[in-house]
DNA sequence: AGAATAGTGTCTATAAGACACTATCGT
DNA sequence: ACGATAGTGTCTTATAGACACTATTCT
């Protein structure tokens, strides 16, 4: 194993923990910076969003980013900095937030950490994946210089020279955009590896999404099928058929619970008051929701290997 | 967001570089070590085995603990500090040992980052899990105190306070053992929230392996249906149907391919020859190869939450 | 010979998708 | 009145699991 102790994980070394104390000193190492990026996710106007910040120093300075920050070191889990992060960056932290953020779901991603990715030190980032309903919109009182919702269909995604595949979740398709169908007249390019980041949380959404609950959370406490539906359109980028759709998740035990309302209004274009649910209580999808068969991209290459295989 | 700049992530910031460069001396700042752990996997004698190092120095001395060390800052990435790590800890980095290491499979597990988990300081843990064929023993020149494959069965994995519930992957059941059927008489306990790990890591082999063709990795290049079928008796701790287990996979596009051949003789307690089969190029298997379906545990309550709410 | 296993055939219950149809609402 | 949508019924096909059966090999 490593010669260098500390740490849980590094084992066993010839030192006493006195030795170790003198001989370990933190600050004679290279320093690694810890941050917390979040990928948040929400929907607006039937078209999947993600919080970005502009970026008001170099590197990429105009660029926009992921939100984001370091980790207090002593202070905080990964967990908690990702949610103060978030708070933060969109001015939610207050009162009356707490009607959306209460619905807010947090899950780690991932963490990147090759040493290239930031040309001034080396930093690995620990990535979250949050959604939550329709969120408003940030700048309400935050520090960030610029602070905004983008449809993910307006941004670069193609993955770029340098970034190796990573291996977390479900391999899906990495091909960008596509969520909305049109991707916009130029698209947005991230700074440092943040495509590579928001394209695995993509990946991530459109996977899990088929064997749990998870798109509730982006819909308010009580919502209708047809809307849930839509949660499924936005983030697949694929028309459902609404009556397979409305039987399906009703065949799903604790998927949802009727309320035994209706909405106030048909739909904007006519038709009938739909009946609204909640979620269940159910943390699996069984069976599961799973996504319109594509035809298989043909056995020429998957898209993300998914393995890594050491080199001796 | 944070007012401390630098890193991917944390964004704007009145700060110019240069501004940034005077202000910033990372040495200045409360340290956080990063280290990167592993959790390995192999098959031996039929069940699922893990590879541990014994501690050699407090905290937790004497105790077992998964392998891992240090990020050599600016040097290496994660992936590839965790598959130095695991090279260095069974020994396996020489020559010879390619038969072996090159079907091995690495994928990020997840990162660990209370500030509690270690007492000395606050250590950031990236895990990895890996699993390769009925790897052999360590030791083979390490400089680990000591380093074993102990069966899974044997390990005490029951959460233990302190150890929130972390959100990676699918849910699964967290309730440890299992795998083998009995649980040895006296548990090992793990150091610091290895079992934490450990236990998130099975759950990710348990629902990687429905969907992925990933419990080939377990096997050498060539191998058979029934003993493809035992890969998946051991990670799932179920008997399944030999006849029907044969079709489905069979039927998976992908998963396997015939060689052509057969195993030179019949099983150890009779039967006929078995035809050899390799992992296919499938990524994904599509129907996937589900696992019984468990009753489900009444509703009372989810094994893990997989939901972290943001307190405001 | 007897026991255990590899592999196949068949039947049933369930789930997914295509399609048609009715009822309700907005314009 | 008309168009769009919510929700249900029905039919076809694919899949999962239970069970039976044959053939092959070890002891």
């Amino acid at each position: 194993m490593a010669a260098d102790e500390p740490s849980p994980g590094p084992t066993t070394g010839p030192a006493t923990e006195q030795e170790w104390l003198a001989a370990y000193d933190p600050r004679a190492y290279t320093p690694i910076a810890v941050t917390v990026d979040v990928v948040a996710l929400t929907l607006r106007r039937g078209s999947l969003h993600v919080l970005l910040v502009e970026r008001g120093a170099p590197p990429h300075q105009g660029c926009w980013a992921l939100p984001g920050g370091f980790l207090r070191a002593g202070e905080e889990g990964l967990d908690e900095a990702a949610a103060r992060e978030l708070a933060e960056e969109t001015g939610l932290q207050g009162s009356g937030a707490e009607a959306a953020l209460c619905r807010l779901h947090l899950e780690q991603l991932g963490t990147y950490g090759v040493p290239e990715r930031d040309p001034r030190m080396h930093v690995v980032s620990v990535a979250y994946l949050a959604f939550a309903p329709n969120l408003p919109d940030p700048r309400a009182g935050t520090d960030a210089a610029a602070a905004a919702w983008h449809p993910v269909s307006d941004l670069d995604l193609a993955p770029r020279s340098g970034d190796r595949p990573r291996a977390t979740g479900v391999p899906a398709d990495t091909h960008g955009g596509g969520v909305d169908g049109h991707t916009g007249p130029h698209p947005i390019r991230l700074a440092f590896d943040h495509a590579r980041i928001l394209s695995d949380g993509l990946d991530r959404v459109r996977a899990k999404i088929e064997y749990s609950p998870l798109a509730t959370a982006f819909l308010p406490y009580d919502f209708t099928i047809p809307e849930l539906r839509a949660v499924y359109e936005a983030v697949w980028g694929e028309k459902l058929h609404p009556g397979n759709f409305h039987r399906k998740v009703l065949s799903v035990p604790g998927f949802v619970e009727s309320t035994g309302g209706t909405t106030e209004r048909g739909g904007a274009r006519g038709g009938p008051r739909a009946r609204t649910y909640h979620a269940g209580d159910a943390r699996l999808l069984h069976p599961a929701l799973l996504r319109p068969t594509r035809e298989e991209p043909e056995p020429g290459e998957g898209p993300s290997t998914d393995r890594t295989t050491i080199r001796p």
